[in-house]
DNA sequence: GAAAAAAGTTGAACCAGCTCATTTTTGTAG
DNA sequence: CTACAAAAATGAGCTGGTTCAACTTTTTTC
Protein backbone atom coordinates (compact mmCIF):
# COMPACT_ATOMS: atom_id res chain seq x y z
CA UNK A 1 0.00 0.00 0.00
CA UNK A 2 2.41 2.19 1.31
CA UNK A 3 4.88 0.33 -0.69
CA UNK A 4 3.00 1.20 -3.87
CA UNK A 5 2.56 4.99 -3.29
CA UNK A 6 6.21 5.08 -3.01
CA UNK A 7 7.06 3.16 -6.02
CA UNK A 8 4.67 5.42 -8.47
CA UNK A 9 6.30 8.50 -7.04
CA UNK A 10 9.65 6.86 -7.75
CA UNK A 11 8.31 6.46 -11.21
CA UNK A 12 7.39 9.72 -11.50
CA UNK A 13 9.63 11.71 -10.64
CA UNK A 14 12.42 9.80 -12.85
CA UNK A 15 9.77 9.79 -15.67
CA UNK A 16 9.74 13.44 -15.35
CA UNK A 17 13.59 13.68 -14.65
CA UNK A 18 14.68 11.47 -17.87
CA UNK A 19 12.42 13.52 -20.25
CA UNK A 20 13.09 16.83 -18.90
CA UNK A 21 16.80 16.32 -18.99
CA UNK A 22 16.75 14.75 -22.49
CA UNK A 23 14.28 18.32 -23.75
CA UNK A 24 15.52 21.48 -21.57
CA UNK A 25 18.96 19.84 -20.98
CA UNK A 26 20.22 18.86 -17.62
CA UNK A 27 21.85 22.36 -16.51
CA UNK A 28 18.96 24.07 -16.92
CA UNK A 29 16.14 21.68 -15.43
CA UNK A 30 15.43 23.24 -11.62
CA UNK A 31 14.69 20.48 -9.03
CA UNK A 32 11.87 22.98 -8.52
CA UNK A 33 10.61 21.94 -11.89
CA UNK A 34 10.98 18.43 -11.73
CA UNK A 35 9.06 18.36 -8.49
CA UNK A 36 6.56 20.59 -9.81
CA UNK A 37 5.86 18.04 -13.12
CA UNK A 38 6.10 15.12 -10.78
CA UNK A 39 3.59 16.54 -8.44
CA UNK A 40 5.68 16.55 -5.29
CA UNK A 41 7.42 18.81 -3.24
CA UNK A 42 11.11 20.06 -3.59
CA UNK A 43 11.91 18.07 -0.20
CA UNK A 44 10.09 14.95 -1.28
CA UNK A 45 12.37 14.51 -4.34
CA UNK A 46 15.30 14.62 -1.92
CA UNK A 47 13.79 11.80 0.07
CA UNK A 48 13.87 9.88 -3.27
CA UNK A 49 17.65 10.86 -4.22
CA UNK A 50 20.39 12.56 -2.43
CA UNK A 51 21.27 15.05 -4.91
CA UNK A 52 20.70 16.13 -8.97
CA UNK A 53 23.21 14.23 -10.05
CA UNK A 54 22.01 11.26 -8.14
CA UNK A 55 18.54 11.55 -10.36
CA UNK A 56 20.35 11.87 -13.48
CA UNK A 57 22.43 8.58 -13.10
CA UNK A 58 19.84 6.81 -12.49
CA UNK A 59 18.70 7.32 -15.84
CA UNK A 60 21.81 6.96 -17.09
CA UNK A 61 22.13 3.55 -15.20
CA UNK A 62 18.99 2.11 -16.84
CA UNK A 63 20.25 3.05 -20.09
CA UNK A 64 23.35 0.83 -19.20
CA UNK A 65 21.49 -1.84 -17.93
CA UNK A 66 19.88 -2.46 -21.41
CA UNK A 67 23.31 -1.81 -23.11
CA UNK A 68 24.52 -4.51 -21.34
CA UNK A 69 21.91 -6.91 -21.99
CA UNK A 70 21.97 -6.21 -25.84
CA UNK A 71 25.74 -7.04 -25.28
CA UNK A 72 24.99 -10.59 -24.23
CA UNK A 73 23.54 -11.42 -27.24
CA UNK A 74 26.59 -10.69 -29.83
CA UNK A 75 28.76 -13.42 -26.92
CA UNK A 76 25.75 -15.72 -27.78
CA UNK A 77 26.99 -16.15 -31.44
CA UNK A 78 29.70 -13.59 -32.19
CA UNK A 79 31.73 -12.97 -36.01
CA UNK A 80 34.74 -15.66 -36.90
CA UNK A 81 36.77 -12.47 -37.32
CA UNK A 82 38.62 -10.98 -34.34
CA UNK A 83 37.82 -7.13 -36.16
CA UNK A 84 34.34 -7.95 -36.66
CA UNK A 85 33.48 -9.51 -33.06
CA UNK A 86 34.79 -6.45 -31.92
CA UNK A 87 33.22 -4.38 -33.59
CA UNK A 88 29.91 -5.87 -33.70
CA UNK A 89 29.71 -5.69 -29.60
CA UNK A 90 30.86 -1.98 -29.48
CA UNK A 91 28.68 -0.90 -32.24
CA UNK A 92 26.19 -2.24 -30.34
CA UNK A 93 27.31 0.11 -27.04
CA UNK A 94 27.64 3.17 -29.40
CA UNK A 95 24.32 3.00 -31.39
CA UNK A 96 22.30 2.57 -27.80
CA UNK A 97 23.69 5.29 -26.30
CA UNK A 98 21.75 8.00 -27.51
CA UNK A 99 18.34 6.89 -27.56
CA UNK A 100 17.37 7.72 -24.10
CA UNK A 101 20.03 10.27 -23.54
CA UNK A 102 21.87 13.32 -24.66
CA UNK A 103 25.60 13.58 -24.76
CA UNK A 104 25.16 16.44 -22.13
CA UNK A 105 23.70 14.22 -19.84
CA UNK A 106 26.65 11.39 -20.38
CA UNK A 107 29.32 14.03 -19.82
CA UNK A 108 27.43 14.86 -16.70
CA UNK A 109 27.06 11.31 -15.62
CA UNK A 110 30.61 10.40 -16.65
CA UNK A 111 31.86 14.08 -14.64
CA UNK A 112 29.73 12.91 -11.92
CA UNK A 113 31.20 9.70 -11.88
CA UNK A 114 34.80 11.32 -11.74
CA UNK A 115 34.30 13.74 -9.34
CA UNK A 116 32.80 11.92 -6.67
CA UNK A 117 33.67 7.89 -7.15
CA UNK A 118 32.86 7.71 -3.42
CA UNK A 119 29.30 8.84 -3.72
CA UNK A 120 26.39 5.85 -4.25
CA UNK A 121 26.09 7.14 -7.64
CA UNK A 122 29.69 7.44 -8.53
CA UNK A 123 30.14 3.80 -7.28
CA UNK A 124 26.94 2.82 -9.63
CA UNK A 125 28.60 4.22 -12.56
CA UNK A 126 31.51 2.63 -11.46
CA UNK A 127 30.14 -1.04 -11.20
CA UNK A 128 28.38 -0.52 -14.79
CA UNK A 129 31.62 0.45 -16.67
CA UNK A 130 33.54 -2.41 -15.14
CA UNK A 131 30.71 -4.91 -16.26
CA UNK A 132 30.85 -3.53 -19.86
CA UNK A 133 34.72 -4.21 -19.65
CA UNK A 134 33.95 -7.98 -18.43
CA UNK A 135 31.72 -7.61 -21.20
CA UNK A 136 34.60 -7.25 -23.86
CA UNK A 137 36.99 -9.61 -22.09
CA UNK A 138 34.31 -12.14 -22.22
CA UNK A 139 33.81 -12.09 -26.23
CA UNK A 140 37.72 -11.97 -26.14
CA UNK A 141 37.79 -15.15 -24.21
CA UNK A 142 35.14 -16.87 -25.95
CA UNK A 143 36.87 -16.20 -29.35
CA UNK A 144 40.12 -17.62 -27.84
CA UNK A 145 38.21 -20.54 -27.14
CA UNK A 146 37.72 -21.00 -30.78
CA UNK A 147 40.93 -20.33 -31.47
CA UNK A 148 40.43 -16.83 -33.23
CA UNK A 149 42.51 -15.08 -31.01
CA UNK A 150 46.12 -16.52 -30.07
CA UNK A 151 46.44 -18.23 -26.87
CA UNK A 152 49.24 -16.55 -25.30
CA UNK A 153 47.11 -13.36 -24.52
CA UNK A 154 45.47 -12.70 -20.85
CA UNK A 155 41.74 -12.12 -21.99
CA UNK A 156 41.24 -9.52 -18.92
CA UNK A 157 44.00 -7.78 -19.53
CA UNK A 158 43.17 -7.03 -23.52
CA UNK A 159 39.43 -6.64 -22.41
CA UNK A 160 40.27 -3.44 -20.30
CA UNK A 161 42.67 -2.23 -23.10
CA UNK A 162 40.31 -2.44 -25.69
CA UNK A 163 37.29 -1.37 -23.28
CA UNK A 164 39.83 1.82 -22.39
CA UNK A 165 40.47 2.35 -26.24
CA UNK A 166 36.18 2.46 -26.75
CA UNK A 167 35.30 4.81 -23.55
CA UNK A 168 38.12 7.26 -25.04
CA UNK A 169 36.18 7.41 -28.38
CA UNK A 170 33.07 7.68 -26.25
CA UNK A 171 33.85 10.30 -24.20
CA UNK A 172 35.48 12.12 -27.40
CA UNK A 173 31.68 11.53 -29.25
CA UNK A 174 30.10 13.67 -26.38
CA UNK A 175 32.63 16.36 -25.83
CA UNK A 176 31.70 17.29 -29.26
CA UNK A 177 28.07 18.35 -29.91
CA UNK A 178 29.49 18.22 -33.99
CA UNK A 179 30.37 14.67 -33.74
CA UNK A 180 28.38 12.26 -35.66
CA UNK A 181 27.49 8.44 -34.59
CA UNK A 182 29.48 7.13 -38.17
CA UNK A 183 32.36 9.42 -36.86
CA UNK A 184 32.68 7.43 -33.76
CA UNK A 185 32.25 4.25 -35.27
CA UNK A 186 35.27 5.61 -38.11
CA UNK A 187 37.19 6.69 -35.35
CA UNK A 188 37.13 3.67 -33.13
CA UNK A 189 37.59 1.40 -36.35
CA UNK A 190 41.20 3.35 -36.49
CA UNK A 191 41.84 2.27 -33.27
CA UNK A 192 40.75 -1.24 -33.74
CA UNK A 193 42.02 -2.38 -36.96
CA UNK A 194 45.90 -2.98 -35.36
CA UNK A 195 44.81 -4.06 -32.36
CA UNK A 196 42.40 -6.97 -34.17
CA UNK A 197 45.21 -7.74 -36.64
CA UNK A 198 47.77 -8.13 -33.81
CA UNK A 199 45.49 -10.19 -31.56
CA UNK A 200 44.74 -12.94 -34.37
CA UNK A 201 48.00 -13.26 -36.28
CA UNK A 202 49.38 -16.38 -35.07
CA UNK A 203 53.32 -15.74 -34.87
CA UNK B 1 52.10 50.00 -13.78
CA UNK B 2 48.48 48.88 -14.68
CA UNK B 3 49.93 45.65 -16.22
CA UNK B 4 52.35 45.18 -12.71
CA UNK B 5 49.26 45.57 -10.44
CA UNK B 6 47.50 43.40 -12.39
CA UNK B 7 50.52 40.75 -12.80
CA UNK B 8 50.34 40.76 -9.24
CA UNK B 9 46.94 40.39 -8.04
CA UNK B 10 46.62 37.32 -10.48
CA UNK B 11 49.88 35.84 -9.15
CA UNK B 12 48.05 36.21 -5.58
CA UNK B 13 45.24 34.85 -6.43
CA UNK B 14 46.60 31.73 -8.40
CA UNK B 15 48.71 31.22 -5.07
CA UNK B 16 46.31 31.46 -3.04
CA UNK B 17 44.27 28.83 -4.74
CA UNK B 18 47.11 26.70 -5.39
CA UNK B 19 48.12 26.26 -1.98
CA UNK B 20 44.28 26.35 -0.54
CA UNK B 21 42.58 23.86 -2.84
CA UNK B 22 45.40 21.23 -1.97
CA UNK B 23 45.39 21.57 1.65
CA UNK B 24 42.02 22.76 2.44
CA UNK B 25 40.38 20.75 -0.28
CA UNK B 26 38.76 22.07 -3.51
CA UNK B 27 35.16 21.65 -2.37
CA UNK B 28 35.39 23.39 0.81
CA UNK B 29 37.45 26.19 0.04
CA UNK B 30 35.04 29.08 -0.90
CA UNK B 31 35.64 32.01 -3.04
CA UNK B 32 35.26 34.47 -0.51
CA UNK B 33 38.00 32.54 1.04
CA UNK B 34 40.58 32.87 -1.32
CA UNK B 35 39.21 36.54 -2.46
CA UNK B 36 40.33 37.33 1.97
CA UNK B 37 43.74 35.33 1.03
CA UNK B 38 44.58 37.04 -1.89
CA UNK B 39 43.62 40.11 0.19
CA UNK B 40 40.82 41.04 -2.80
CA UNK B 41 37.00 41.22 -3.39
CA UNK B 42 35.11 38.36 -4.62
CA UNK B 43 34.51 40.74 -7.83
CA UNK B 44 37.75 40.65 -8.81
CA UNK B 45 38.54 37.17 -8.46
CA UNK B 46 35.67 36.72 -11.27
CA UNK B 47 37.43 39.71 -12.95
CA UNK B 48 40.34 37.65 -13.42
CA UNK B 49 38.79 34.19 -13.87
CA UNK B 50 35.35 33.36 -14.93
CA UNK B 51 34.50 30.23 -12.67
CA UNK B 52 35.63 28.58 -9.90
CA UNK B 53 36.54 25.45 -12.35
CA UNK B 54 38.89 27.37 -14.10
CA UNK B 55 40.90 28.97 -11.32
CA UNK B 56 41.40 25.17 -10.75
CA UNK B 57 42.15 24.10 -14.23
CA UNK B 58 44.86 27.34 -14.17
CA UNK B 59 46.41 25.82 -11.50
CA UNK B 60 46.41 22.06 -13.08
CA UNK B 61 47.84 23.74 -16.45
CA UNK B 62 50.96 24.86 -14.95
CA UNK B 63 51.70 21.48 -13.62
CA UNK B 64 50.61 19.57 -17.00
CA UNK B 65 53.18 22.51 -18.55
CA UNK B 66 55.82 20.91 -16.58
CA UNK B 67 54.91 17.56 -17.18
CA UNK B 68 55.00 18.05 -20.87
CA UNK B 69 58.59 19.50 -20.81
CA UNK B 70 60.03 17.12 -18.46
CA UNK B 71 59.12 14.07 -20.84
CA UNK B 72 60.97 16.17 -23.87
CA UNK B 73 64.01 14.89 -21.82
CA UNK B 74 62.87 11.38 -22.57
CA UNK B 75 62.15 11.64 -26.13
CA UNK B 76 65.68 13.19 -26.65
CA UNK B 77 67.19 9.41 -25.53
CA UNK B 78 64.91 6.97 -24.80
CA UNK B 79 65.66 3.26 -23.92
CA UNK B 80 66.33 0.93 -27.21
CA UNK B 81 64.06 -1.66 -25.50
CA UNK B 82 60.09 -0.72 -26.42
CA UNK B 83 58.90 -1.45 -23.02
CA UNK B 84 61.68 0.27 -20.87
CA UNK B 85 60.82 3.09 -23.38
CA UNK B 86 57.28 3.87 -22.84
CA UNK B 87 57.28 3.42 -19.21
CA UNK B 88 60.01 5.40 -18.49
CA UNK B 89 57.82 8.29 -20.03
CA UNK B 90 55.05 7.35 -18.70
CA UNK B 91 56.17 7.14 -15.23
CA UNK B 92 57.43 10.62 -15.53
CA UNK B 93 54.20 11.51 -15.59
CA UNK B 94 53.03 10.08 -13.02
CA UNK B 95 55.49 10.76 -10.56
CA UNK B 96 54.89 14.25 -11.30
CA UNK B 97 51.45 14.67 -10.96
CA UNK B 98 50.99 14.57 -7.36
CA UNK B 99 54.05 17.07 -6.69
CA UNK B 100 51.30 20.59 -6.76
CA UNK B 101 48.20 18.48 -7.02
CA UNK B 102 45.81 16.74 -4.91
CA UNK B 103 43.81 13.91 -6.50
CA UNK B 104 40.47 15.77 -5.04
CA UNK B 105 42.13 18.68 -7.85
CA UNK B 106 43.05 15.97 -10.81
CA UNK B 107 39.03 14.49 -10.22
CA UNK B 108 37.66 17.66 -10.63
CA UNK B 109 39.70 19.46 -13.34
CA UNK B 110 38.81 16.52 -15.04
CA UNK B 111 35.74 16.49 -14.49
CA UNK B 112 35.39 19.88 -15.71
CA UNK B 113 36.72 19.42 -18.89
CA UNK B 114 34.89 16.71 -19.60
CA UNK B 115 31.41 18.69 -18.52
CA UNK B 116 32.23 21.60 -20.07
CA UNK B 117 34.33 21.12 -23.24
CA UNK B 118 33.34 24.10 -24.43
CA UNK B 119 34.48 26.45 -21.92
CA UNK B 120 38.04 28.02 -22.36
CA UNK B 121 39.67 25.95 -19.42
CA UNK B 122 37.69 22.43 -21.42
CA UNK B 123 39.35 23.63 -24.30
CA UNK B 124 42.52 24.47 -22.01
CA UNK B 125 42.76 21.25 -21.01
CA UNK B 126 41.52 19.34 -23.81
CA UNK B 127 44.56 20.69 -25.74
CA UNK B 128 46.83 19.62 -22.86
CA UNK B 129 45.71 16.45 -23.44
CA UNK B 130 46.43 16.13 -27.23
CA UNK B 131 50.07 17.42 -26.38
CA UNK B 132 50.97 14.49 -24.50
CA UNK B 133 48.76 12.28 -26.46
CA UNK B 134 51.34 13.56 -29.04
CA UNK B 135 53.91 13.30 -27.22
CA UNK B 136 53.81 9.69 -26.94
CA UNK B 137 53.39 9.22 -30.53
CA UNK B 138 56.24 10.95 -31.37
CA UNK B 139 58.21 8.70 -28.85
CA UNK B 140 57.00 6.04 -30.89
CA UNK B 141 57.87 7.71 -34.17
CA UNK B 142 61.34 7.69 -32.70
CA UNK B 143 61.57 4.22 -31.88
CA UNK B 144 60.43 3.29 -34.85
CA UNK B 145 63.30 5.76 -36.86
CA UNK B 146 65.57 3.37 -34.77
CA UNK B 147 64.53 0.38 -35.93
CA UNK B 148 63.06 -0.65 -32.34
CA UNK B 149 59.20 -0.48 -33.26
CA UNK B 150 58.31 -2.26 -36.74
CA UNK B 151 57.90 -0.16 -39.29
CA UNK B 152 53.73 -1.50 -40.50
CA UNK B 153 52.34 0.39 -37.51
CA UNK B 154 50.70 3.78 -37.30
CA UNK B 155 52.66 6.23 -34.97
CA UNK B 156 50.07 8.59 -34.01
CA UNK B 157 47.27 5.73 -34.03
CA UNK B 158 49.36 4.02 -31.05
CA UNK B 159 49.93 7.07 -29.45
CA UNK B 160 46.32 7.38 -29.03
CA UNK B 161 45.90 3.97 -27.60
CA UNK B 162 48.91 3.98 -25.10
CA UNK B 163 47.49 7.54 -24.22
CA UNK B 164 43.81 5.75 -23.71
CA UNK B 165 45.75 3.25 -21.64
CA UNK B 166 47.87 5.92 -19.21
CA UNK B 167 44.69 8.06 -19.25
CA UNK B 168 42.07 5.19 -17.98
CA UNK B 169 45.17 3.85 -15.01
CA UNK B 170 45.53 7.76 -14.12
CA UNK B 171 41.83 7.89 -13.69
CA UNK B 172 41.02 4.85 -11.62
CA UNK B 173 44.18 6.03 -9.01
CA UNK B 174 42.95 9.50 -8.69
CA UNK B 175 39.49 7.90 -8.38
CA UNK B 176 41.04 5.81 -5.69
CA UNK B 177 42.19 7.60 -2.61
CA UNK B 178 44.23 4.23 -1.26
CA UNK B 179 45.91 3.65 -4.51
CA UNK B 180 49.50 4.42 -4.53
CA UNK B 181 51.96 5.72 -6.91
CA UNK B 182 53.74 2.59 -7.03
CA UNK B 183 50.15 0.26 -7.65
CA UNK B 184 49.83 2.77 -10.15
CA UNK B 185 53.12 1.69 -12.08
CA UNK B 186 52.02 -1.65 -11.93
CA UNK B 187 48.50 -1.20 -13.36
CA UNK B 188 50.35 0.24 -15.95
CA UNK B 189 53.13 -2.21 -16.60
CA UNK B 190 50.51 -5.26 -17.04
CA UNK B 191 48.63 -2.94 -19.82
CA UNK B 192 51.59 -1.91 -21.64
CA UNK B 193 54.24 -5.15 -21.39
CA UNK B 194 51.84 -7.02 -24.44
CA UNK B 195 51.20 -3.70 -25.91
CA UNK B 196 54.88 -3.22 -26.40
CA UNK B 197 55.69 -6.94 -26.95
CA UNK B 198 53.67 -6.71 -30.17
CA UNK B 199 55.08 -3.57 -31.25
CA UNK B 200 58.54 -4.70 -30.64
CA UNK B 201 58.18 -8.23 -32.11
CA UNK B 202 59.58 -8.83 -35.85
CA UNK B 203 56.42 -11.16 -37.77
C1' DG C 1 46.16 70.79 -13.41
C1' DA C 2 41.21 69.97 -14.28
C1' DA C 3 37.97 67.27 -16.77
C1' DA C 4 36.65 63.44 -19.19
C1' DA C 5 37.23 58.70 -20.51
C1' DA C 6 38.72 54.16 -19.70
C1' DA C 7 39.83 50.39 -16.82
C1' DG C 8 39.33 48.06 -12.68
C1' DT C 9 37.31 47.09 -8.03
C1' DT C 10 33.64 46.31 -4.97
C1' DG C 11 29.98 43.88 -2.29
C1' DA C 12 25.04 43.49 -2.05
C1' DA C 13 21.81 40.79 -4.39
C1' DC C 14 20.48 36.80 -7.14
C1' DC C 15 19.96 31.99 -8.04
C1' DA C 16 19.66 27.05 -7.61
C1' DG C 17 21.02 23.04 -4.97
C1' DC C 18 20.20 21.30 -0.70
C1' DT C 19 18.64 20.87 4.56
C1' DC C 20 15.70 20.26 8.35
C1' DA C 21 12.03 21.57 11.72
C1' DT C 22 7.35 21.13 11.14
C1' DT C 23 3.16 19.15 9.39
C1' DT C 24 0.57 15.52 7.21
C1' DT C 25 -0.38 10.87 6.12
C1' DT C 26 -0.43 6.08 7.01
C1' DG C 27 -0.52 2.11 9.83
C1' DT C 28 -1.40 -0.09 14.46
C1' DA C 29 -3.18 -0.96 19.13
C1' DG C 30 -6.73 -0.69 22.51
C1' DC D 1 -13.54 4.98 16.63
C1' DT D 2 -9.74 7.15 19.04
C1' DA D 3 -5.04 7.52 20.41
C1' DC D 4 -0.62 6.86 19.37
C1' DA D 5 3.63 6.03 16.74
C1' DA D 6 6.17 5.63 12.63
C1' DA D 7 6.97 7.12 8.07
C1' DA D 8 6.80 10.44 4.62
C1' DA D 9 5.99 15.06 2.61
C1' DT D 10 6.60 19.85 2.87
C1' DG D 11 8.67 24.46 1.86
C1' DA D 12 11.01 28.29 4.13
C1' DG D 13 15.63 29.10 4.82
C1' DC D 14 20.67 28.33 4.30
C1' DT D 15 24.80 28.12 1.44
C1' DG D 16 28.10 29.30 -1.86
C1' DG D 17 28.91 30.31 -6.79
C1' DT D 18 27.97 34.06 -9.79
C1' DT D 19 26.41 38.81 -11.51
C1' DC D 20 26.20 43.72 -12.06
C1' DA D 21 25.26 48.63 -11.00
C1' DA D 22 27.77 51.87 -8.42
C1' DC D 23 32.16 53.46 -7.12
C1' DT D 24 37.32 54.24 -7.31
C1' DT D 25 41.60 54.55 -9.59
C1' DT D 26 44.38 55.27 -13.51
C1' DT D 27 45.23 57.28 -17.91
C1' DT D 28 44.49 60.54 -21.47
C1' DT D 29 43.27 64.99 -23.35
C1' DC D 30 43.36 69.87 -23.65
Amino acid sequence: MRERQKAARDRRIIQAASSAFREKGYRSVRIEDLAEIAEVSVGTVYNYYQTKGDILIATVAMEVEEVIASGEEVLSDPPRDVEQALLKLIYQYYDHSLIYLSKEMWRTAMALSIESPNSPSGQRYAAQDRKLMAQVASLITVLQARGDVRAGLDAEHMGRLIFACLNQMFIEFVTDESMTLQQLRDGLLLQIRPLAAMMSEQS
